[in-house]
DNA sequence: AGCACGCCGACT
DNA sequence: GTCGGCGTGCTC
């Protein structure tokens, strides 16, 4: 004040460039007519002879030791992260090894940001209580618990019980969906409840809507917005409640820089901003239930009676429809709609002589149709057991499938889509799927012992995705078929409950030092030879590798807490990108 | 010596 | 991401 002492407004400004080089941001003075600049604003600023998008991290008083050059603009009508969100946004950087920029860019709605709503919707209607109507209270009034892990296989009516407190006090709802038409399903099951307070988010909406979208959760009034996995990082200070649909599905791990995954994302903001989180699905992640969540489950059962088929005890040469099946099958065909499920990415096979699963020696995966393992590397052309040379397929693809049916039940067989009583498909086929009378599903085995250490709690969910496609109520069936009838996730998928077989997986990951107990980073570059750089990167932790996919190479980083590798590593990717290659990390990949 | 090209790293 | 500086190497 005196004037003896000049103070100026600083803004530090990350610029929108994805690279690790400007992480840190440069200062630039806020002139006179922006002195409103705050924390998350998106400005333009000048930068190596251009002006670029840039996002404020934080402002300063101060006397700049040299002269700073000024902000050049303000865009939008109002800022896109808070301090507490740039808390986690910090904390998303450093986990995946992504440049700040990116990640603070998935803040912003696709347009500019108008500014905050005034008005607030209509009252919400008091409604009936719902299972959940005390936990949303709580989470509303209390600020936040533990998250939620809603065991059901469809639960919106309980979910709305645990929206409706959280709107009626004002705060702001996201809805996480996997896919766009899940999440537009479930959109208009909640406008039908909730009005016009319910905003639709997905990418087959307009720029401006979504932006809209994004608009409403900048105030408290108590809007509810449903998307997909983009919206995990939306409606900072006001969010009362995160709802995050299927929590197993892999469509919540984004498969581009930031490969970020809703459920920690969202976690961590939860834990942060002290909001609601609720997590919904029949068959949770490990991930999930080892982070600590309060089950919450109104249903001995979480899905119906499951028969399980043992395949080594039905007849040779019965193709990939076993008698029992194809009983229930004609069972059902007069009165009712029947899914049969195949695999994805190929079945098993046995021995046509002694009716032995082709299996590896060594990791015990099913083989393929060569005898070859996909771990392993090596290739068994005879049968290990009697030496036999010839093997029966116990599954085919969708038209295989369709063609062994149709010679039993003749021009009622097609694919999802046909209206006819028979269809066949794959995981592809169960979203969206209408409720059936019967689902059979023919071979899970090669994908249940695939050489992937998430293939167990994958296959069990994907099983009971498969379940639940069975219409509710008199007649409800399912019906697998199995080589390996003994394999405790039957065990599991009989008995309508996943948790103790969860838990079981989750402390065998731990003496493998598999996620959740420990972590690991996939690197994958087309840089000549990034070993050396890897190597020093990676502190506490074993690197494995590399394994060669064409012109690109894979390395894995596996340890019990890489959170001084991760930081390491970003030095060493950039180095790489620097010297012209291409990068990909992958924090807590899916697949090895 | 003078100019073209490509790589690297700084950018407030 | 983009630009410019600098080093290399080619040509006059």
């Amino acid at each position: 004040m005196g004037g003896t002492v000049h103070l100026t407004r600083l803004a530090q400004v990350v610029p929108d460039v994805p690279t690790f080089a400007v992480d840190d941001g440069f200062t630039y003075e806020v002139p006179e007519a922006m002195a409103d600049v705050d924390v998350g604003d998106i400005v333009r600023v000048p930068l190596g002879g251009r002006r670029v998008r840039g996002y404020v991290t934080s402002v300063t008083e101060g006397t700049p030791e040299r002269a700073l050059r000024p902000i050049a603009a303000r865009s939008g009508k109002q800022g896109i992260f808070d301090p507490a969100l740039l808390q986690t946004l910090r904390w998303a950087a450093t986990h995946y090894v992504a440049p700040l920029s990116t990640v603070l860019s998935r803040c912003a709605p696709p347009n500019l940001p108008r500014a905050a709503p005034r008005n607030t919707p209509a009252p919400v209607p008091e409604g009936r209580p719902g299972p959940l109507t005390g936990w949303g209270t709580r989470q509303v009034e209390q600020g936040r618990t533990r998250p939620g892990y809603l065991l059901s296989g469809t639960p919106l009516d309980a979910v709305m019980s645990a929206i409706t407190p959280v709107v009626q006090r004002g705060k702001n709802v996201i809805v996480t969906a996997p896919t766009v038409a899940e999440a537009s399903a479930t959109a208009a099951i909640l406008e039908s409840t909730y009005g016009t307070r319910v905003r639709r988010a997905t990418s087959d909406e307009s720029a401006s809507v979504r932006t809209t979208a994004w608009t409403r959760l900048s105030a408290p009034t108590g809007a509810i917005v449903v998307g997909t996995r983009e919206v995990a990082f939306w409606g900072r200070s006001h969010l009362g409640l995160a709802v995050v649909l299927e929590e197993g599905r892999r469509a919540y791990k984004s498969p581009q820089t930031p490969t970020y995954h809703v459920r920690d994302v969202l976690r961590r903001r939860a834990s942060v901003e002290r909001f609601g989180l609720l997590m919904t699905g029949s068959v949770p992640t490990t991930e999930a239930l080892s982070a600590g969540v309060e089950i919450l489950r109104f249903d001995r059962r979480i899905w119906p009676l499951v028969e399980i088929v043992d395949r080594t005890a039905e007849d040779f040469g019965s193709g990939p429809i076993g008698q029992r099946a194809r009983l229930a099958i004609a069972a059902a065909a007069d009165r009712g709609s029947i899914f049969v499920l195949v695999p994805r990415r190929g079945g098993s096979f046995r021995c046509a002589r002694c009716r032995e699963l082709r299996r590896c020696p060594t990791c015990d995966s099913m083989l393929d149709r060569s005898g070859t393992c996909a771990r392993c590397d090596a290739t068994y052309p005879s049968c290990l057991s009697c030496g036999g040379r010839r093997f029966e397929a116990l599954s085919g693809g969708i038209s295989r499938t369709i063609d062994d049916l149709d010679r039993v039940f003749p021009d009622v067989v097609g694919v999802v889509g046909d209206r006819l009583p028979i269809t066949v498909g794959t995981e592809r086929d169960l979203v969206g799927l209408e409720p059936v009378d019967l689902v059979v599903v023919i071979d899970p085995d090669r994908s249940l012992l695939a050489p992937n250490y998430r293939a167990e709690e994958e296959t069990l969910r994907l099983l009971a995705r498969a379940v639940l496609a069975a219409r509710p109520g008199r007649g409800r069936r399912a019906l697998v078929q199995t080589s390996v009838p003994h394999h405790p996730a039957f065990a599991a998928l009989r008995s309508g409950d996943p948790v103790p077989y969860l838990n079981g997986v989750i402390e065998e990951r731990g003496r493998g030092g598999f996620p959740p107990v420990g972590e690991l980073i996939a690197v994958e570059t087309d840089a000549g030879d990034a070993t050396a750089l890897l190597a020093e990167a990676t502190t506490d932790a074993v690197l494995l590798g590399p394994a060669g996919e064409g012109d690109r190479q894979r390395w894995l980083i596996q340890g019990r807490d890489l959170s001084r590798t991760r930081i390491r590593l970003r030095r060493a990717v950039q180095q790489l990108r620097d010297g012209g290659a291409r990068v990909r990390v992958d924090a807590d990949p899916l697949d090895l």
